[in-house]
DNA sequence: CGATTTTGACCGGCGC
DNA sequence: GCGCCGGTCAAAATCG
């Protein structure tokens, strides 16, 4: 081989001719996939464009009349991180003042979008361009977290958990708990358990990753909203300024009531979506028992009305105790995170939202505040 | 007896 | 460089 090329001009400008095809070659192969992937932007742009109307529509009808309000909770992160908070909160409490602030106690709160996480940061370094590598380390990494009350060690969500560490939070007198999931080996989903230090009723649950393998239908409704969040982060390269404005739009709609909470954060390490039940209005009193045994599969029940787009899923937050009483805190959590994702428009709107929430840079980002 | 929990050790990131 | 802190590991203990 090397021999030959030693040889002169006939074969060098042979082997340049080549070389140019299929320079040309490629050139007009990444014309096509420029075209395509134009199309696609312009495309995902027009349904952004029309899921935000759309969204503002609903979001105003939502105001004028009042308060069908549904407690929507919903937050998006960052590219980076995602954590949804959920709340099942006394209803006695005095809405949003106390809500955000709860919120801020805990740690994925604000969102920072301008920092990045470190598995972004991961992600940008090397030159790896696969896009797979960064899509799951930005997948392990995002995290949605729930707040219920709850007398429970632990919610049920209908996956296996084994518990594989413990550790005493700074600032927090109780533990935290970590688990694994342990329904398929090389699962990458785990979850911290924690109650909030203000207020030991309040379960705060973490996740992140997203599951390897099918899961039961309660299970499903929770993972999906984390997958989706991870997901989010990871079309939400977009940049724009308006991501704080954005925020607090998604949380004005996603929250239509003062007492429920969303928070978008993309604070610290992680960016997180939080889904805080635990301001849920006046008649939501969750009074999650706790039994362990409870069945994932009772999440149906929780809504006990079919789901209605413009109003949220997490109505049946709102349903009388009676209503459903078996209730537990893993009930409500995935009845509501169910919720979120159940209802297609929700769920685009919200992809919408989390999108230009994404792009944003303000570096707290209160969702919750009125 | 296998699966799960407990718990101290270990590790890496970060701030000073 | 050092210490703090969050997160994980892994051996021992416990459970079903």
């Amino acid at each position: 081989m090397n021999i030959k090329m030693n040889d002169h001009s006939t074969v060098d400008n042979e082997d340049r001719s080549h070389e140019l095809e299929a320079m040309q070659a490629e050139l007009g192969r990444m014309d096509e996939e420029n075209k395509r992937l134009r199309v696609l932007l312009s495309q995902v742009t027009n349904n952004y464009n029309t899921l935000q109307a759309h969204l503002l529509a609903v979001m105003k009808q939502r105001d004028q009349s009042g308060h069908e309000v549904v407690q929507r909770q919903f937050i998006d992160l960052g590219p980076t991180v995602n954590t949804v908070v959920v709340d099942t909160d006394e209803p006695s409490h005095s809405s949003t003042a106390g809500g955000s602030q709860e919120i801020s106690t805990s740690p994925s709160n604000n969102i920072e979008v301008g920092s990045l996480g470190t598995e972004e940061k991961e992600k940008l370094s090397p030159n790896k361009n696969n896009d797979q590598a960064s899509q799951e380390a930005t997948m392990r990494k995002a995290r949605v977290s729930v707040r219920a009350r709850s007398e429970a060690p632990m919610i049920t969500d209908g996956c296996q958990w084994r518990k594989y560490g413990q550790k005493m939070a700074k600032g927090n007198p109780c533990p935290r708990a970590y688990y694994r999931c342990t329904m398929a080996t090389g699962c990458p989903v785990r979850k911290q358990v924690q109650r909030c230090a203000d207020d030991r009723s309040i379960l705060i649950t973490t996740y992140e990753g997203t599951h390897n393998h099918p899961l039961p239908p309660a299970a499903a409704a929770m993972a999906s909203t984390t997958s989706a969040a991870a997901s989010m982060l990871l079309s939400g390269s977009m940049s724009s300024t308006d991501g704080l404005m954005n925020a607090n739009f998604l949380a004005r709609t996603i929250l239509p009531s003062t007492s429920s909470m969303a928070t978008i954060s993309a604070s610290a390490p992680f960016p997180t979506v939080t889904l805080d039940l635990t301001h849920s209005s006046s008649s939501n009193q969750l009074q999650l028992n706790r039994s362990p045994a409870t069945a994932p599969s009772s999440l149906p029940n929780i809504f006990g009305q079919p789901v209605v787009h413009n109003q949220s899923k997490f109505t049946g937050l709102q349903m009388s105790p009676e209503t459903h009483r078996p209730s537990t805190l893993t009930d409500t959590v995935s009845a509501a995170t169910a919720a979120i994702t159940a209802d297609p428009n929700f769920s685009a709107a919200l992809a919408a939202a989390i999108t230009s929430i994404l792009g944003g840079s303000h570096p707290t980002t209160n969702a919750t505040s009125s």
